[in-house]
DNA sequence: CTGAAAGCGCTTACAG
DNA sequence: CTGAAAGCGCTTACAG
């Protein structure tokens, strides 16, 4: 059997209720004579507190639950500094859960397991819910916040990208470097991809807004992978764009490859400006152009968000990355 | 207030005991017909279980901690998704802390997080423990086994590749393809480094066995990032080496972008092999050589003899991944 | 097959 | 400043 502060009671001859007083801070119901007989003797016995017992009391804990998708995204490392940074700050402990990749049972499994003890709050990292999950989720009284996702539905809150600015603004760009036939590749835009919607109408609301007519043929949608990029470039006959915003940085990365193996160069023959500005941008060659998200400050800002019971929603800042992936038509 | 047996027992009639009982599936202490009734009132009632009072009685629990660093390196995910899929399969759960990177108080919360709870054990994912961590560590009770990382004290269990064959085998390949001047880049050989040790012991058998002399300045040591492989490029000075090994993927990658930008063409100029085999290896030009370890598998494997309360150790496969960054001298 | 009761390790009014 | 006691939600011998 481990230690309990039973035994520490009988070591230093106080109650077991002292003792759990001052092990767990009550200032101001203790004398400093006490306290450190008590720590001492906890220190001695090599004491660690049973959290089940706590938790199973105070129905509640200080730690916060992380639900992530295990996409081959690679944006999640950094959302996870900014909330472990600010739990840190906060003495908030996180433990984090793998939901699978759109794997209905995988979210549920995690989302059981987090539910099943007394949570301080569960954030939702780039996870789109089931229905049946969702309803699970809200069933439970426990606070919750999307990061890096959004919805129609306000009543979720979320902290993300405002995605149609981000559609808007890589066009925009390219537009501003003489581009006018402009592919968007790599992105899914089924009724139910709220994203993948958002860009594509950023997209079309840069063209129109430079008279560009849009051509059926310019977007190739995908799953924002590096496959889903490469697919694309194949689609994307020779000449037929000079420039693309691909959906992720994989994407951007497939077509820089697949656009190799086909003889163009990059950015001479094609430009390419890719969204999200992970440190693959950096990695490859060229170097991306990229709409950078500012992840870390999204998981910092939901974990703020999330202990402070504020349920706004909030959009972080995008940033244009040049690299040398775009050049001046 | 949540659920609780107690509402389901005065729903249905029956004690907490059998609902208890049927609840936790005690099977053949209750018949079909009670069950029924009992799951029934569950889910009627939205019951969840709350596993800290559970947790508390029994002493133990089906959740397995993993403990991560949270280096740049991007291998663990595929460790995670082996570890995921052994606990799916065993009905375990997992919860993931992550350990800072060489932060040893970011090191004992993450273990402290861990150790407040029953566990069934805990799995630390490459985290070479601060002494004062490994003591806390060892001090519990519980059962825990490191992958990706090995030690010369062989009462620590650990699954991890051999990094002695990978020091050999990466520089033998090299040797085979003809080159005789070889470089190894990015690894750190402190005495405290056993990783690096061992690597630079297979690559310096390898040498020898070859009649190679080694010389000094073929070694760069580094931290296994993407800046010590630029560093490690610009030490070598054209010409000085052939071929390089290169500790880690993104030591490899930063030695490419950096002979790029000095301009030596690879593999023309200069073959690399990295060690690891990630992903990354297929998304850069010249895709990447490299000696691919096995993390899922040591995930999987790891995860096997935990449960199983095995305490061997044990290697992984190591495998030769040819692809574009080696050529024939 | 089922129930009454004790107990897991902690916290916290309540009374001094 | 300190202690006795109740209680958090479960599980499990023990007795039927």
């Amino acid at each position: 059997m481990s230690v309990t502060i039973k035994d520490i009671a009988k070591k230093t001859g106080f109650s077991v209720a002292t003792v759990s007083r001052v092990l767990s801070n009550k200032t101001g119901f203790f004398s400093q004579t006490t306290a450190q007989a008590i720590h001492q003797a906890a220190a001695d016995l090599g004491y660690k507190k049973n959290m089940a017992a706590t938790e199973l009391v105070m129905q509640t804990s200080n730690v916060i639950a992380v639900i992530i998708n295990s996409t081959k995204t690679n944006f999640s490392d950094q959302i996870i500094m900014g909330i472990q940074k600010k739990a840190g700050e906060t003495g908030k402990r996180v433990i984090i859960l793998y939901a699978g990749d759109h794997d209905q049972t995988a979210q549920q499994i995690a989302l059981t397991t987090a539910l099943e003890r007394p949570l301080l709050g569960i954030l939702l990292v780039s996870v789109d819910l089931y229905p049946d999950n969702l309803q699970l989720l809200k069933s439970a009284k426990v606070p919750f916040f999307f990061i890096s996702i959004s919805f129609e539905d306000t009543k979720l809150n979320y902290i993300a990208s405002d995605d149609y600015q981000i559609g808007y603004q890589a066009t925009k760009f390219l537009i501003k470097h003489g581009h006018r036939k402009i592919g968007l590749a790599g992105l899914d835009i089924s009724p139910s991809a709220h994203t993948g919607n958002l860009r594509f109408h950023g997209y079309r609301k840069a063209l129109a807004e430079s008279g560009i007519n849009f051509q059926t043929n310019w977007l190739q949608t995908g799953d924002y992978s590096y496959e889903a990029g490469v697919a694309a470039m194949n689609a994307y006959q020779k000449g037929k764009v000079s420039a693309i915003v691909a959906a992720s940085d994989l994407v951007g990365i497939g077509i820089l490859n697949q656009a190799a193996k086909i003889g163009l160069h990059i950015p001479a023959d094609l430009s390419v400006v890719s969204i999200d500005g992970t440190n693959l941008c950096q990695l490859v060659r060229p170097a991306l152009t990229s709409i950078t998200q500012d992840f870390y400050q999204m998981g910092y800002l939901g974990t703020t968000y999330l202990i402070s019971g504020s349920n706004k929603n909030a959009y972080t800042e995008i940033q244009i990355c040049q690299r040398a992936s775009v050049k001046k038509n």
